[in-house]
RNA sequence: CGGGGAGUAGCGCAGUCUGGUAGCGCAUCUGGUUUGGGACCAGAGGGUCGCAGGUUCGAAUCCUGUCUCCCCGACCA
């Protein structure tokens, strides 16, 4: 794909005969595809499967890659950064320095001596290991590092083609500052360059707030792009441009409306009175029977720590419990589980859809919107039966009140500007604010101004490589095919080559691909003995911002059809205004 | 790991219920006619029917076991 071309210059190869080199397109759609970019990136044969979650990328797709790489380095580069190259292979030594070689996507092996390596899955502990002992001064620091390279996550269920591969192209940098301050300048950095990144690529993105999950740290930011298909659920303001990702999206207090109690036949909260609620065992039920509003309810959830050790939750019937949130709130190790019904049975003496926290010896947290219920009606803690008028701190205490469920559609934005709407996202990007997490436990320390040891503030920050080029096409296709941003587009144009056996045509073609690359446009020419019809067919599969066509009829005319792709407006130019009517196209096409 | 589905030619599938010469479309190869929106005719190559065992004169088909893959849920770029 790149060649030598001269003494130290690089040069990337700007054109590709159909006819004489490999490239395969197919009718069919995968029948393991389920998404519309997976069927076209196999279809229009830029990737195909060798294993589940493992890809070869063809020539077509690395091209893309590159491209796409490219962007990331030129931005990188420009802010400062170096790039360097990690080894995918790793001693499982270093994981366990971090406590981290138990993870369950390490994939983990032996070498002849039986020594423990793994492949690598992200790259904190062999950064931190490069510059430790080495960067020994606060006078060496700021210091940015990244490289672009193949992971390596035996995920449990790879899906979607690149989305969530095994093996996949990530960029990974890493920062190292002198104190805490310092380390969020180079986070706010990198989300600069970031964004830059992404508007160069072309996508239509979000910037979230994010967990920073197994990899730790207090700060981190997701980069969303916009897709039906996204895996992650996201809160975006109508208002101002706050978006958080659903998992640990605050939600701000909102006084609850009760005005369904007085309209139903339970109209007196307070009334303290068992009822009976045959078969009825979720929210929605009991909302119909009684006639009161879902969110007027309350709901009892009963869940376990760590230890094992019980505990009840309490939400508004409209409201979801957020495990990530929770687990926050209680600063538990791991998410709590839920306890089976047998379990729930022996705690409150009821089956579940029949419970409530009255007479229960557990801790009982409550979310924040539960703040003003004075009467709760609750399960009776008695199968098929249902309380209503129950007194908080009278019939039973509440140990907290925090933030525990997840937001929806129609909540207050957490910044205090408009309301918050879910759409769905693919995280390409994810920056996080590590802290000293790893610095401390690998001993990677420096001396300060003061002549004393401290370990390193780092951040890391990731760009998912191969699941970018994707959801660029997620983003940008229709039913004909792929429809390539011109910024990451394998080539610029594609010809067609309608009579390839003529050899006058073949001539003008040759010396027309010269003048695109003199323009800078890279051409892939389907000079292939086949139909015309099977030359559109592929060119609007495959994609590329310009479609000549040329035949020999057209030729003889003086005339070559221009297509752009995004908007598939045809002009028919004269040979010569060509080369230049197509620079002015490019140009346009987004 | 829990739940659902599927393994038959490079790809997409039928055949399995009811056992009897392994098929269709696409792709590939040969020859010919075609040539501005996935052409047509004639011919050809390509298979341990996922694997192992069993029943049977005979198994893609029935039985047992096993492996793999895909989809929905718990993880992440």
């Amino acid at each position: 794909m790149i060649r030598l071309n001269g003494p130290g210059t690089l040069k990337v190869m700007k054109k590709f005969y159909w006819s004489t080199g490999f490239h395969k397109t197919f009718k069919d759609d995968p029948s393991d595809a389920e998404i519309p970019s997976h069927k076209l990136l196999v279809r229009a044969g830029l990737i195909k499967k060798v294993a589940p979650g493992i890809y070869t990328y063809g020539p077509m797709a690395l091209k893309s890659l590159r491209k796409i790489e490219n962007i990331i380095r030129e931005e990188l580069d420009e802010a400062g950064c170096q790039e360097l190259l990690m080894p995918m292979v790793q001693p499982l030594s270093l994981w366990q320095e971090t406590g981290r070689s138990g993870v369950p996507e390490l994939l983990k092996f032996k070498n002849r001596n039986d020594h423990d390596f793994c492949l690598g899955a992200t790259h904190e502990e062999v950064i931190t290991d490069f510059v430790r002992n080495d960067l020994t001064s606060y006078k060496d620091l700021p210091v940015s590092l990244y490289q672009i390279q193949t992971k390596y996550r035996d995920e449990i269920r790879p899906r979607f083609g690149l989305m969530r591969g095994r093996e996949f192209i990530m960029k990974d940098a890493y920062s190292f500052d002198e104190n805490e301050e310092l380390a969020k300048v180079s986070y706010q950095k990198f989300k600069k360059v970031y964004q830059r990144i992404f508007d160069r690529l072309g996508l239509e993105y979000r910037v979230v707030q994010a967990d920073s999950g197994a990899i730790g740290g207090s700060l981190s930011e997701e980069f969303q792009v916009l897709a039906q298909i996204g895996e992650d659920l996201l809160l975006v303001s109508d208002q101002s441009d706050f978006a958080a990702n659903r998992e640990i999206c605050a939600r701000p207090y909102q006084a609850t409306d009760f005005s369904s109690v007085g309209t139903s036949k339970f109209k007196d909260p307070s009334h303290k009175h068992t009822f009976a609620t045959p078969g009825l065992s979720t929210i929605q039920d009991l909302a119909i029977f009684t006639g009161i509003d879902a969110k007027c309810l309350v709901k009892s959830l009963f869940l376990k720590d760590d230890a094992g050790k019980p505990f009840t939750v309490l939400l508004r019937g409209c409201d979801e419990l957020n495990p990530i949130k929770l687990k926050k709130v209680l600063n538990l190790k791991n998410e709590a589980q839920m306890l089976n019904e047998q379990e729930v049975l022996k705690l409150t003496g009821a089956l579940p859809g029949s419970c409530g926290p009255q007479g229960l010896q557990t801790p009982i947290y409550a979310d924040h919107f539960l703040k003003e219920f004075q009467y709760y009606m609750v399960g009776a803690n008695q199968t098929g039966f249902h309380t209503q008028g129950l007194k908080v701190d009278v019939d039973f205490k509440i140990t907290s009140f925090a933030d525990i469920s997840f937001a929806q559609t129609g909540d207050l934005s957490p910044d205090g500007k408009g309301v918050l709407k879910e759409i769905r996202g693919i995280e390409v990007g994810h920056i996080f604010y590590l802290g000293t997490k790893y610095s401390q436990i690998m001993k990677a320390i420096f001396q300060d101004k003061n002549g004393k040891t401290q370990p390193f503030e780092m951040g890391c920050y990731g760009i998912g490589v191969g699941r970018t080029m994707q959801s660029a096409i997620e983003q940008s296709h229709d039913q004909n095919g792929i429809i390539w941003p011109k910024s990451i587009a394998p080539f610029d144009v594609h010809l067609a080559v309608l009579d390839p056996k003529n050899a006058d045509l073949m001539t003008y073609v040759n010396s027309l691909v010269k003048d695109l690359n003199k323009n800078n446009l890279s051409v892939f020419i389907d000079d292939r003995n086949e139909r015309p019809g099977v030359k559109f067919k592929d060119a609007d599969l495959i994609g590329l911002p310009l479609r000549l066509t040329i035949g020999q009829k057209s030729f003889e005319q003086n005339q070559v059809e221009v297509l752009t792709r995004f908007n598939s407006e045809k002009t028919v130019v004269s040979l010569e205004t060509l080369v230049e009517f197509c620079a002015e196209k490019y140009h346009e096409c987004r």
